[in-house]
DNA sequence: CTGAAAGCGCTTACAG
DNA sequence: CTGAAAGCGCTTACAG
């Protein structure tokens, strides 16, 4: 590989006036400009991105945490992470994909993290990505509300989950239903406490008293239970339960389908006896099954661009103001599995 | 941040001994061990990732480059990620994502590419991808067979895709189905080329001619057809072909959902009806949605650890012998979606 | 087992 | 607009 003092050489001038041309940081006259380009061009020369970083103290790089270990890549996260590739690449950003233990303590890493700038998918209750990102001043926005941190002013980009369940037991308890089953995501998971809390007061201002076994969290991912969750929950729940349920709110479009076997099973369909609500499916998935899914549109992809954003706001490569937290909105889309009872 | 320098002379030792300690190239004694360390505790030192990037030429982190633009993750591909992210975290190395234009010629990035070796998932015909790739000498494995590349003898991992569409003709010829549409995947992947060669030669090899319209791909991603492909297919080819097909192909779960909703407007039943195969799908959406769907399993992880591996033998980080192209084993799991006829 | 010194390939004040 | 020189923070022969 050519370096820069070959194309210096080649080209008569100084490596500075060779970095210039290629970083536009200073002006170089056309001539030179071209010259250089053409040496470039003959011994196939590019900047060597190490050693810029090294002098600069950029990498150029932006980390993605996954959260390892109870997680699995749904439409939600493929669209939220072209939502950050694509808006990471205007600003010359790649992206660096990461699975960090949530929990476990692993042995530090031998070298620093080689990223400018981290977002956080999926935070939990003391979330340890958050506690590493921190103690290594590495900038960072987390998508998804955090807790018990003990950090200050965190950059967040959200839904408002909130708001979200509220919106999602008005309309089914417009529709006449008062029995209604929450399939949640993990417990871990701070989106879940949220929308838990929300869910209660929901119910609460309609006089609704919240049954016990009517709420129900996603199991670790490699648990036995995972690959159930959905079905056992809706089959034992309908099978025991004294009040009858009339109507299923589901995390996602799995949990949903899991839970349609089980009425199915159980010889209730969806929706004539059973309303079905999917808050975080794939779009296409939800209209193409019968009877198509009502859900909740999240706006995946702006999560993901917004959250680049406010990050790029953090590193100061994109100028103004900014605030420090982001809601995306959120609406309910009406298909086919609800209906008044 | 602290500094190599800061913790030598804390610790009394060379920056060559801090280095040692931290690298293990070299032993240490038990002492100075412990004294660096001590050190590097106190001060919060990790050595600086770039900065010995740039001596040991050596950047740790793997490209994966995603076809951009035709492109959307799919179950499959979430699994074949959470492969190649495990598997390269063994060797301590990072997953960089991304998409690279598959046939635009985009202005030459501005520095060179900071990984040690790439991934190319879905090579096209004549992939832009490879040949930038080749043209960096950086060293890559695919997922998929390279065609028109002009160049020697590329490493790949790949499902045996002629083997594949013949086991799933003579399964769906064996139960009787001689008039069967294939739902292929984009035309420009060479899996798609493979795919369609083997279906022909798989009708041949029982004297089944092949009829018009009965192979569909899977139009662009951003096109208006993409949301209707299955569909509009199905729709057209069923409603107005003499010879009634009987036996549907489809390359994924969201091809053959979209499918399904097309032969219920036509007033068809799967299986009795028609039957109804996936290459491609998420398992937990195939077996949870009714009838559940029987399919292939292509091991989408598996196919990320092997290239991970391969690419690993490459970079030399993996001792021993390898071969240069390695088949994930693929079969049928049948389940509820292909009948007799 | 340890140290002193050179060097990885750039960028960036500084000076003109 | 351009050049000479120092320096980014490490690793690695070389020597002992």
């Amino acid at each position: 590989m050519a370096k820069i003092d070959d194309v210096a050489r080649l080209a008569g001038v100084s490596k500075g006036t060779v970095s210039n041309v290629f970083s536009q940081k200073r002006a170089t006259s056309p001539k030179v400009t071209e010259r250089v380009l053409r040496v470039s061009r003959e011994l196939n020369y590019v900047p060597n991105h190490t050693a810029r970083s090294l002098v600069t103290k950029k990498t150029m790089a932006i980390g993605l945490t996954i959260p390892h270990g109870n997680f699995f890549f749904s439409a939600f996260h493929n669209q939220f992470i072209n939502g950050v590739i694509l808006e990471a690449s205007t600003y010359g950003y790649r992206v660096l994909l990461d699975m960090i233990a949530v929990e476990e303590v692993k042995t530090p890493s031998l070298a620093s993290y080689p990223i400018d700038g981290a977002i956080v998918l999926g935070p939990t209750k003391e979330d340890r990505r958050i506690q590493l990102l921190h103690q290594n001043q590495i900038p960072f926005v987390t998508v998804g509300k955090i807790m018990n941190q003990g950090i200050e002013d965190v950059s967040t980009v959200n839904n408002n989950n909130d708001k979200i369940i509220r919106d999602i037991c008005n309309y089914l308890i417009s529709k006449g239903h008062r029995n209604i089953m929450f399939l949640n995501a993990g417990q871990q998971m701070t989106v879940s406490i949220v929308r838990t809390e929300a869910f209660i007061h929901a119910l609460e201002a309609h006089q609704i008293e919240l049954q016990p076994h009517m709420i129900h969290y996603k199991p670790l991912i490699y648990s036995e239970e995972y690959m159930r969750y959905g079905y056992d929950e809706t089959y034992n729940t309908l099978a025991n339960l004294e009040e009858k349920v009339t109507a299923i709110i589901s995390d996602d479009d799995r949990t949903a389908f899991s839970a349609m076997n089980a009425l199915k099973d159980l010889g209730y369909s969806v929706p004539e006896d059973i309303s079905l609500f999917v808050i975080c499916g794939d779009l296409s998935m939800m209209h193409q099954v019968t009877p198509s899914l009502t859900g909740m549109d999240l706006q995946p992809s702006e999560l993901g661009v917004q959250s680049v954003k406010l990050l790029m706001h953090k590193l100061s490569v994109l100028e103004g103001e900014f605030t420090n937290h982001w809601i995306v909105d959120s609406k309910i889309v009406e298909r086919d599995s609800c209906s008044s009872v």
